[in-house]
DNA sequence: TTCGCCTTGTTACAAATATAACAGAATTTT
DNA sequence: AAAATTCTGTTATATTTGTAACAAGGCGAA
C-alpha cells in the first residue's frame, strides 16, 4: 500500500459511482476474485469481464495509476503485505523503543524466520521424526558442531530425562569416532549442521549412514550437505540483522520436538522425572522455595 | 491446485535437490514472499534473486511448465483457490497441520511469550546492559546453570569473538570458585537463572556482588532471587505446552544482545572475526563452498 | 428525427517481456 | 593436471502485451 492505507479494492469501491457501464462491469469482475484476476495480463482481464481491452486501460487510469503495469505492481505489494502475518506487522514490540531499535529489528526478523520455517515443515514428517527420537529400542545419538553444539546439548539434556540410551557427540572434538563403535543398524542420529558446514560433521554423518543409522537433520535454509544422507531434514530460516546467524528458530523446533517426544510415552517420562527429582532433593542443588 | 493437490511451493520444495546453486537461490527468493514475487515480470524476479534472466526461464521449465506465463497462470489459480477457501486462512503456522498440532500450539505460545517479554523491557536498560557487556576495560564472566548453561555457552561463544577477557563459568561444576579469584571491582557478570533456581548460582552471585562486580541477570517471569543483587534484570516469559519451560525467548534476547554488542565496536569485532577466519582456514574445519 | 456528446470497440503501433542461441566460467571426472 | 561436462550469464531475436489513435455505436436533448 504505497500511498495511504487504501487498498485497491477500497479505491475501486470509492470510484464505483463515477464509472461507466462497461467499467463497472469490469470493476465487479476484478473484485470477484480479488486480487488474482488483476495480476494476469490485461487482455485476459478484459476477456473475463467481457469488455474491450482499452476499457481496462482507461479504468486503471481513472483509478489514478499511470498504466496497467503500475496497477499490477501495487496489487502485488498489497498481496505481499497481506501474506506477511498480522503479528509481524508493525506492532512495535518493546514499547517506547524507536522502531529502528535493535530489539524491534531483531524480533521482527526472528518472527519472520519462524513464520517461514514453520510454513515449510510437513507435520507428518515432524511426527515421524519425533517417533524416531522416542523409539527406545534404538540408541539415540545427538550431534552438534562448533556453534550448534549448544542446541545439541539442549536437546540431549531433555531427551536424557525422557529416555535411556542417549549420547551426545561433539563433532568438534576428535574423540567422536569412539562413539561410533557401538552404532547399530537402525540407530537414530539427530544432527545439527548450519553454515558454515563442518567437514567433521559430514564425515560423521557418512559413517553413521554407512552403518545403517537413520539421520534426522536440523539445518538452515541453504541445507547442509548432510541432507543427502538424512532420512528427514528440517531447514530453518536463520537470517537476522547481525554478523551471525540466528539459532532461535531452530531452538523453537527443538523445544517443540522435546514437547512432542515426552508425550509419546508420557507415563515413562513422568516416572523418570520423578526419580530425577528425588536425586536432586538429595543433592540439595536447587532451592526448595520460590 | 489446478492439477493434483500440489502447490507450486510444494513442487519447488520437491525439486529443490535437483536444482543448481543459482536456481536454488532463486527458489528461496520465490518462497521468500510467496506468491507475490512470482506474479511480477520475469526480469524483476531475476533481479530480486540476483540471478540472470534465463536462469528463471530454465527453472520454470524444470518445474514442468511450458514457460513463465504458464507458471504465472498457475500461481494465480492457486491464489484464487486459496482466497476462496476460508479454511486456508493463514492462522495456522504449519500449513496443513491441524490447528491442534504441537507445532502450532508451541509456536503460538512462544510468539506470545516474545510479545509479553519484549513489552516489558526498557530499551534504555537494554542498551545499558549491552554497553556493559561491550566494555573491554572490565572482565566479563558468563554464568549458566544446569539447563541455562546452553544459553550461557551460546553467549560466551560469540562474545569471545567480539572481545577479549571473557570467561564462561558453569555454576554446576564445583570448580567455579577458582574463577572468582581474579574478579575486580566493576567487572561484569552475566548470569542466567530460571526455575528451578540453583543454590550454586545464588552463592556465586553473592560472592561476585560482594567483590563489587556488576550483575546482569537473565531470568524468568517469577524472577530468580539473584535479581536483588543484579544491576539490570531481564525476565522472559517461558511458559509453553510442555513439561519443561521454553528457552526460546531468552535465546532471542541473547542473540539481540550479541547483535547490539558487536556493533558498539564494529571495527574491532570485524578485525577479530577476520583473524578467526584465517585460523579456521588453516585448520580446514569448514567446507570452502556451499 | 437529427445533432452532438459520451461511451465502447477495432486497428495499428510501440514498448516490454520472454525465449533461444551462444560463449565464458566453474566444477567434476579421468 | 587436463579434459569434459555442467552451469551461468550476455546478447540477440521473436513474441506478447499495453497504449494511442481512430471510428462506430448508443443515448439524450432539441
Amino acid at each position: 500500500m504505497s500511498d495511504g492505507v487504501l487498498t485497491i479494492a477500497d479505491r475501486i469501491h470509492n470510484k464505483l459511482d463515477d464509472l461507466t457501464r462497461a467499467e463497472r462491469q469490469l470493476a465487479h469482475s476484478i473484485l470477484e476474485n480479488y486480487p488474482a484476476s488483476g495480476l494476469g495480463p490485461l487482455a485476459a482481464l478484459a476477456k473475463g469481464a467481457e469488455v474491450s481491452v482499452p476499457t481496462v486501460a482507461r479504468m486503471v487510469q481513472k483509478l489514478g495509476f499511470n498504466g496497467y503495469p503500475e496497477f499490477q505492481a501495487e496489487l502485488r505489494e498489497e498481496l505481499k503485505a497481506k501474506v506477511q502475518n498480522p503479528i509481524a506487522k508493525h506492532d512495535t514490540w518493546a514499547e517506547g523503543a524507536p522502531s529502528g531499535h535493535v530489539l524491534n529489528q531483531f524480533t521482527d526478523a526472528v518472527i519472520d524466520n519462524i513464520r517461514h520455517t514453520l510454513g515449510q515443515i510437513a507435520p507428518a514428517k515432524f511426527d515421524e521424526a519425533c517417533a524416531m527420537v522416542a523409539d527406545q529400542t534404538k540408541s539415540l545419538y545427538i550431534v552438534g558442531g562448533r556453534v550448534t553444539h549448544t542446541l545439541a546439548e539442549y536437546l540431549f539434556l531433555h531427551t536424557q530425562v525422557i529416555r535411556p540410551r542417549v549420547t551426545h557427540v561433539q563433532s568438534t572434538s576428535n574423540t567422536w569416532p569412539h562413539y561410533l563403535l557401538d552404532v547399530a543398524e537402525g540407530d537414530v542420529f539427530v544432527i545439527f549442521d548450519v553454515r558454515r558446514y563442518e567437514n567433521n560433521t559430514l564425515k560423521l554423518a557418512e559413517m553413521a549412514h554407512a552403518r545403517g543409522a537413520m539421520i534426522i537433520l536440523f539445518t538452515d535454509q541453504w541445507r547442509s550437505p548432510v541432507h543427502q544422507l538424512a532420512h528427514i531434514s528440517f531447514s530453518s530460516r536463520i537470517v537476522v540483522p547481525s554478523a551471525w546467524d540466528s539459532a532461535a528458530t531452530t531452538m523453537l523446533l527443538v523445544e517443540t520436538m522435546i514437547a512432542a517426544v515426552q508425550n509419546i510415552d508420557w507415563d515413562g517420562t513422568k516416572e523418570r522425572m520423578e526419580r530425577l527429582e528425588e536425586m536432586f532433593d538429595q543433592t540439595k542443588l536447587f532451592r526448595k522455595f520460590t
